[in-house]
DNA sequence: ACTGGCACTCCTGCGAGGCGAGTGCCAGGG
DNA sequence: CCCTGGCACTCGCCTCGCAGGAGTGCCAGT
């Protein structure tokens, strides 16, 4: 019973805490919630609370605000996922629907997201590891430079030129295209190194430089493919983090420049499937004390493909923003799947 | 020898402002620089430099900061773009020669401009109205199914599928596709609409139905390679645009996710081989009062295919970041120009 | 176990006052 | 005619001190 209502108190913190931005006191408390008991009775409860590490006062003589461990049991044990309203989820739908190409989808997809939630959104180029060859298409440029261009059954689309020792024939290339699409096509990124093993000695010496210097160019394109892309939008937003303002932006503005922090930022989680929560000092950098980052892949029914999520300060509405983050990620592996 | 002496105080004053951030008054005026003067003499020069718009107090009785006008004098008349040193010079080109394929150049630039200047920089994908369709590329993906691949002569590589009304065989694929290379291979992207014309009657008429869809899908392609892309990096440089903040950054930060509002910040220079310097409110947005852009084209020899620029406040460093600018774009254009 | 009351803490806002930077003007000198 | 030193004046900024008020903790009573 008391166990119940100290619960009670701490999510009644939380939200208040959430939607005012100001520490909230066991007056307001009661008034705002109706909890039925009075002040002084919150004021244990809270002292409690604070005993066991889940709120604390900013100043001797203010409210209480959430630490991360006790926005973590809010997150855990208080709240459920928000869903959206049927408008907002036709928004979703209509906006997603417009997109042409791969870029496109994960273009709108940011936008939607950081519209959504009003926060910074970031989204993972469907990875390209657990992908296969669709094609690939030489193109002469000039007799000695080619083109090579690679595409995945993913809709991602790798182009490079490479240079050639020597001169290349035109009915060279066709047969080198085909004897590459026989080798690769269909076959998953990983495999395809394999797989284009003894190639290069079907061709006759005087040849194999220049298909030795098309395969090598071909190993690594699908190597590079490994290397994941991810897109940040919504930067704006973070003015909305406090008004307490260099000190909070500056570092998360240098954070959301660097790929490799984003990826890390959706990475780390273990099952991809689960909608991850890191609060405050859960997430893997420094930096970024005071901020919280929500995450889920998507992808097709059998196979998550990529993450993304959204970042923003640890007194954000997570009902909410993870209910968008959930919607926007399943629409999202709907389309991919489609495309 | 008084206008000389007026125009040698409106550049200390505008020199001091942008190193110190501070209304620069007439006694700190003589102590760095030595005008030979006293200040009293100084303040009737500055009283004049008011009186005619160049400099204002932000204070009765506060220094003088440069307005706009007096910026604008400053770049023409006052100061000369400052040449890089050696070090700056080749770490710009070990820097851009890494890039391995267009988006990398791009991507490169933008962080190489932001680095350099301190401030916000943006890079415009180089323009394809200008250039021309290099590859043509079909490739069936299932029988009714068929992915477009437009390359161009700039490198981009514009790739969509086309869901077909009817079955295509494999022989009618590879006819198509030797039709398309004919018609527009080489062609400038303006032009190849029209070279389109009559194909689809070369065929029979069960077979129009699908080859105009691939028709269709390759002129939507070939309209939107003329929708611009323009990338942005540096955003956390914002951050040193003042400590009057909220109300400067977030104006920008939304102006920058904007595509269209970044195209135009370069785009609507008169002639793109000669830098641009559009000052405070002579750029095109209310919102970005207060800011400068310094832009210029970058090419080949015989033509300029796009644009590239930085975005600081208006009380920025015009001589280094006008020579920063100019550099980078003269690499990028060599690189470009190899590519 | 809850409540009302009470003393205490300490943050916040506000106004007064002094300081100092910077100015404009004036009278004098080269 | 131009420059200079001097001087009075204006104002923004900083500091200080002083309520005011929100919120707490504790205690005694029901």
């Amino acid at each position: 019973m008391l166990e119940d209502r100290k619960l009670d108190v701490l999510r009644a913190i939380v939200e208040d805490y959430v939607s005012t931005h100001e520490p909230v006191g066991s007056k307001t408390l009661v008034e705002r919630h109706n909890l039925g008991v009075s002040p002084a009775t919150i004021r244990n409860d809270m002292a409690a609370l604070e005993e066991e590490g889940y709120i604390a006062q900013p100043h001797t003589s203010a409210g209480r605000i959430p630490t991360d461990k006790g926005y973590r049991l809010f997150v855990d044990r208080l709240s459920s996922v928000k869903p959206l309203t049927s408008a907002e989820r036709r928004a979703i739908q209509s906006f997603l629907d417009g997109a042409v190409d791969l870029d496109d989808i994960v273009g709108r997809t940011v936008r939607l997201l950081a519209q959504l939630t009003r926060q910074v959104a970031v989204v993972q180029y469907p990875s390209l590891s657990r992908s296969s060859v669709r094609h690939v298409e030489l193109v002469a440029l000039t007799s000695s430079r080619v083109l090579l261009v690679l595409i995945t059954n993913t809709g991602r689309v790798e182009q490079r030129t490479v240079e050639l020792p020597g001169d290349m024939p035109d009915t060279l290339l066709g047969d080198l295209r085909s004897r590459l699409n026989t080798a690769v096509a269909g076959v998953r990124l990983a495999e395809a190194p394999d797989r284009l093993g003894g190639l290069v000695d079907r061709f006759t010496a005087d040849l194999r430089p220049s298909v030795q210097a098309v395969v090598a160019a071909l190993l690594e394109s699908l190597v590079e493919q490994h290397e994941e892309r991810v897109v940040m939008g919504g930067a704006a937003n973070l003015v909305r983090f406090g008004p307490d303002f260099p000190q909070t932006i500056q570092p998360v503005l240098e954070a959301l420049e660097e790929q490799v922090v984003l990826l890390r930022l959706l990475g780390e989680a273990s099952d991809p499937s689960v909608l991850t929560v890191r609060i405050g000092h859960e997430n893997p950098f420094e930096r970024l004390t005071g901020t919280s980052v929500v995450s889920v892949g998507y992808g097709t029914e059998s196979e998550m493909l990529a993450k993304l999520g959204v970042l923003g300060p640890t007194r954000m509405d997570y009902p909410g923003t993870m209910g968008a983050v959930r919607a926007v990620a399943r629409y999202v592996g709907k389309i991919v799947a489609e495309a």
